[in-house]
RNA sequence: GGCGCCAUGGCCAAGUGGUAAGGCGAAGGACUGCAAAUCCUUUAUUCUCCAGUUCGAAUCUGGAUGGCGCCUCCA
């Protein structure tokens, strides 16, 4: 079987055929980097690195490029039309530019610590204004954009896309209930490229352009970036569910219309919301779960990453305090079973073509990673094969899974000479036939965070 | 108001016409001084409910109920 994606162009699973093999351009959705992210947005970024690293294991030459919007977005949480940027600003005393890169070194340590791999290319939005103000400039002398009340809009009207992708019906959009009704749009569905009249006082970050002093609207970085990165026309592009009939579909529309070129992207992927049983998680709401947190609580942000891998992207993810338990409780059995394999393993084997087949059958299989996992598991409890083939196996699936078993080494950390006597002690008791010695220092080692194994091997120790 | 998605054991979750993957948990057993870890075994006659199509439905159709998302902030 060759790949094959859900194509939310056509809503339909489709073989993948980049446009230059074996090359791939793949553009994926960064952060807003006004405040953290939380963990239902790094439930998209560990898909976007499972593609990629699918990609890679298939053979592909992958070029990822991943923006990073550092320029605020037109309307508030409250949809009073205030910035991001500048609230986040507002909110700590520093300049939007400060909060820029401390949520962005914020959000690189986060990704780092879920082992997700960073992209090829990076950019700022801020870094490329002079592109956004070209393309729109294009957008202008093609006839698609329009200036009304000091903003420049995307004329929807004048630009039909030849296929409904987002399935909105705009002529029963119900415009104006939740935010206000811009007056100055031809059609509710026309969207901000430039902004030199904003709807609030003192906006900071403006840049001098062609239509005056002030800021680009929030798609255009998007279609600017990625066209200057990976062409006009390119492979894949990722997001959440929640881009697609607005920013994703304007982001086709203002590209298509600037190049003329169809498609602009051949296949769109988007990956499905964790849910929580209380709310959705929601930068705007508040309330919301970050990985340090879950660290604080005690979780691996591997066991997290584990936890996505377990469901399909396409699936919404419950999230609650069992499943992120359970999820660890896999995890670390996993980790276990290749620290073994790897110390067993003198030297490196060949992992089982029958496991290998079937696993990157699952993963063609528009990303089945739950399938993938399960080979997984079915291969480690196989009786038929030597440790040194599972070993050679989990290091060609950790390729894609991404939990780095091959470089991580077992702590071979010594403990304080104190402890190394009690334990020794205990042994001695235990010797000696006095358990109630022997189990009154576990006990003491159990409060001091340390459990013992007595295996037929001798006594193993683990920190908790 | 419009549009889209979903409902599988205690929990997470694959499977989308051929008779329910996997992980966690739980139960029993082996091992152990007892534990822990590990290993072995068991754990959904059934897929929210009601009709229908079919030789055959978790999978298709209609309806009901419940949940989620989007309609210019969102992964």
């Amino acid at each position: 079987m060759s790949l094959r994606f859900f194509n939310t162009l056509g809503r339909k699973v489709e073989k993948f055929v980049p446009i230059e093999m074996p090359k791939v351009g793949l553009y994926t959705c960064g952060p807003t980097v006004y405040n953290y992210a939380h963990i239902g947005n790094y439930k998209s970024y560990i898909f976007e690195d499972v593609l990629r690293r699918t990609l890679d294991f298939l053979g592909y030459q992958v070029k990822h490029v991943m923006n990073i919007t550092d320029v605020g977005h037109l309307v508030s949480d409250e949809d009073e039309g205030e910035d991001k940027m500048e609230i986040g600003a507002r909110r700590e005393n520093k300049t939007p530019w400060e909060i820029a890169e401390f949520y962005e070194k914020a959000f690189f340590n986060d990704t780092n610590e879920l082992n997700i791999l960073p992209p090829h290319i990076k950019c700022k939005a801020t870094d490329h204004v002079q592109d956004m103000i070209a393309l729109i400039a294009r957008l202008e002398s093609r006839g698609l954009a329009y200036t009304s009340g000091g903003n420049v809009y995307f004329d929807v009207e004048k630009f039909r896309n030849t296929y409904n992708y987002s399935k909105l019906d705009t002529a029963s959009y119900e415009t104006g209930k939740r935010i206000e009704e811009d007056q100055q749009k031809k059609s509710p569905c026309d969207f901000v490229l430039w902004f030199t009249k904003s709807k609030f006082e003192g906006h900071l970050m403006n840049w001098d352009s062609p239509w005056g002093y002030g800021y680009p609207g929030w798609h255009i970085e998007c279609s600017a970036m990625s066209m200057k990165y990976l062409g006009e026309q390119f492979d894949i592009h990722c997001g959440g569910v929640d881009h697609i009939p607005i920013h994703h579909s304007n982001e086709i529309a203002q590209s298509e219309g600037a190049t003329g070129k169809i498609p602009w992207v051949k296949y769109w992927l988007h990956s499905e919301f964790l849910i929580t049983t209380a709310d959705k998680m929601s930068k705007s709401s508040g309330e919301f779960l970050t990985l340090s947190k879950l660290k604080e609580n005690g979780f691996n942000p591997l066991s997290f990453r584990y936890l996505c891998l377990t469901a399909h992207y396409r699936s919404q993810l419950q999230y609650n305090d069992s499943a992120i338990e359970n999820a660890e409780q896999s995890y670390n059995r996993l980790l276990n079973i290749a620290m073994s394999l790897k110390e067993e393993s003198t030297n490196i084997g060949k992992a089982d073509e029958e496991y290998l087949f079937q696993f990157r059958s699952a993963l063609e299989d528009d990303l089945n990673t739950p399938q993938a996992l399960a080979i997984v598991w079915g291969m480690l409890r196989d009786k038929g094969l030597t440790n040194e083939v599972k070993w050679a196996g989990l290091i060609e699936f950790d390729k894609v899974l991404g939990f780095g078993f091959a470089i991580m080494e077992k702590d071979k950390e010594l403990l304080p000479l104190e402890i190394e006597n009690l334990i020794k002690e205990r042994e001695l008791s235990r010797k000696n036939k006095d358990y109630s010695r022997a189990d009154e220092i576990r006990n003491i080692l159990l409060v001091k965070g340390i459990t013992l194994q007595d295996t037929p091997q001798g006594v193993k120790w683990e920190k908790l």
